[in-house]
DNA sequence: ACTTTATTCCAAAGCGCTTTGGTAATTAGC
DNA sequence: GCTAATTACCAAAGCGCTTTGGAATAAAGT
């Protein structure tokens, strides 16, 4: 049943019938009803492949990964890319995931999808600080968003968080609390929401005068594994050197440390003071951790449902400046944080 | 640039450029050598929406999950999809992924699929005893592949492996060395993999003629909170009724028994043996665990890249006989397991 | 009654590719 | 040297939709 039978059986051109279903002004309300009651009788549904090659509009947004860093295996991007899927599905499009890999590298996937009209936009994630995604993108002229930011010349559209902000806030609950020296966790700072992290520790900081030690300052992949390490590194210093607290960019890493300082006897909010990013998945919460932890918190899947919100609006109306969102991130006060233990 | 100006620039058909590019035999090879330096030179990529119109091929496979089971929070199933995506961009595919919904049913979002012609073929996991959507998209005339199986009136393409197999080993083992009160912490039975390693279970016990305790077989959500529950009341059982030896669906169920066992000053391997299925998740892995776990183990993966294997070996061969693989689980011994403790 | 303006519909072109059914040029067969 | 087979290419149709530029009808204005 394509839209030449359906015409025929209603005795209207494909024109018309056309019209009716995709809510032109110039048909009648008569029609258009008897059009819609046909077409729900007879599981009419327009092709796809058609559509795209007459509008040049796929329906159709990407994501494009590389093989080397499986993003797959990452809850936050998981949990980001269901807050994606979900709105993209609300709005009508789909969402088709690429993987770049060897002889066909990232650049050659957009490329090939951008010529190939496979997509009509496409989301990134995790930018550098300075992301060559972007120039790439522009030059091929196809739309897209930025979960994070990046420098660039141009403005474009994207969602980000208050990293700086949240650490910021957090490292000034701990120097209020009294300690001064405390250890961040941080992600890989060749990417920028690390950066903004570390940039808003050192603020927080610097504000009470205190000095950062670099010795405190680690990074690495944000997992458990990561955390229990360095946490087991850092406890071995000597009492002077030693952090009095630690700060986190995600709570897996908060799960090692806070291994490591029970094994050592400690505890939590007492003798060790710990706070994480909290991106709210669904199967690691700060709330029942042992004991609550006190985080900073930003939903990465309504981030997902956001960003897509924002490429859709910007592929319907390309004129309109784009949406360049910065979210405020909530410190939530829980018990894994407390008062500097005087030595 | 498209087909047309490639060809007028080359003084061709676009018919001939076409072949040539396709690798059709009627084109003498030196042509050929010609077209496609000078579709390389001009970065030439045919039109996928004008292909898909042509041929009627989308050179997609699609994805559809309900949004109540938010399947991208499961590492089970990014691991599954992370093959799955890996194989098809080898083979050139694309996969998309849609979400079920409230008025938008999974029946309907498969339905609308199908006719706009979306998707070339479907990929479904985690099948019920009878899974509705196998008539559905049969009567749809949608060609689909199934990871794991289920009861059917005809044959189809699927991967499996040996669940039923796996856990009888695994039981088979926890016999040999001499328990006889061993809980099952399985999936939800209403699944086909949890109902058979179920089955695998109880014949196990069955060889030796022991009596299977419906007190010590639980199911539920396979992960840690699960498992910490469920371990916490049976551990709480008076000693005639307590298991010895736990047999879990998965690693992070593992992890809330272990967690559980050593809370109560008890070791594993030696006061309580410990085997789980290992999906060979990159995270969370039993060479890890600690102890390292006996573990059952085959690579999801893995089972992404083959299935996708099946579906395009079938989408590009209709007519032969369907793929229908399972396969066998190795048990891997560790040192969670040992013999039971004399009481 | 005659023109103007809205309204409602339609014919036809086009999106860029694949594929069918050729024709012309070359080679082989006898 | 003539026919048959093969090779190398091409013209045109079609995939199913959207969209442009009318045409016919009905309503309104003078």
């Amino acid at each position: 049943m394509n839209l030449r039978d359906l015409s025929k059986l209603l005795g209207l051109s494909h024109t018309t019938v056309s019209r009716a279903l995709n809510g032109f002004p110039e048909v009648s309300e008569e029609t258009r009803v008897r059009v819609k009651a046909a077409a729900d009788l007879h599981g009419y549904r327009p092709s796809a492949a058609a559509r795209r090659l007459a509008t040049g509009q796929s329906g159709t947004l990407g994501v494009v990964f590389p093989r080397e860093r499986n993003l797959l295996g990452d809850l936050r991007f998981t949990e980001f890319l269901s807050g994606a899927v979900q709105q993209a599905s609300d709005l009508g499009y789909d969402i088709t995931l690429a993987m770049a890999s060897g002889t066909q590298n990232e650049e050659n996937v957009y490329r090939r999808s951008v010529r190939a009209a496979r997509v009509d936009g496409m989301i990134l994630s995790s930018p550098l600080l300075e992301d060559p995604r972007i120039p790439l993108l522009r030059k091929l002229n196809m739309p897209f968003v930025l979960h994070g930011r990046t420098v660039s010349s141009e403005p474009f559209p994207y969602l980000d968080i208050d990293n700086e902000g949240a650490f910021f806030q957090a490292a000034k609950l701990l120097t209020d609390l009294g300690h001064r020296r405390i250890a961040l966790l941080n992600g890989d700072t060749a990417f920028n929401f690390a950066r903004d992290r570390d940039v808003g520790f050192r603020k927080a900081l610097a504000t009470v005068g205190a000095p950062v030690d670099s010795l405190l300052v680690r990074e690495g992949y944000m997992n458990e594994e990561h955390g229990e390490s360095e946490a087991r590194q850092l406890l071995m210093l000597p009492s002077q050197q030693k952090p009095t607290a630690f700060l986190c960019s995600s709570i897996s890493q908060a799960d090692g440390v806070a291994r490591v300082v029970r094994h050592m006897g400690l505890e939590i909010g007492r003798d060790v003071s710990l706070i994480a990013h909290d991106d709210r998945l669904q199967d690691i919460r700060a709330e029942i951790f042992d004991p609550p932890l006190t985080a900073t918190q930003s939903s990465i899947a309504e981030a997902g449902r956001r960003v897509v919100a924002i490429l859709v609006q910007h592929l319907r109306h390309p004129g309109e400046p784009c949406a360049q969102d910065v979210w405020p991130v909530d410190l939530v006060l829980r018990e894994s944080t407390g008062p500097v233990k005087s030595q």
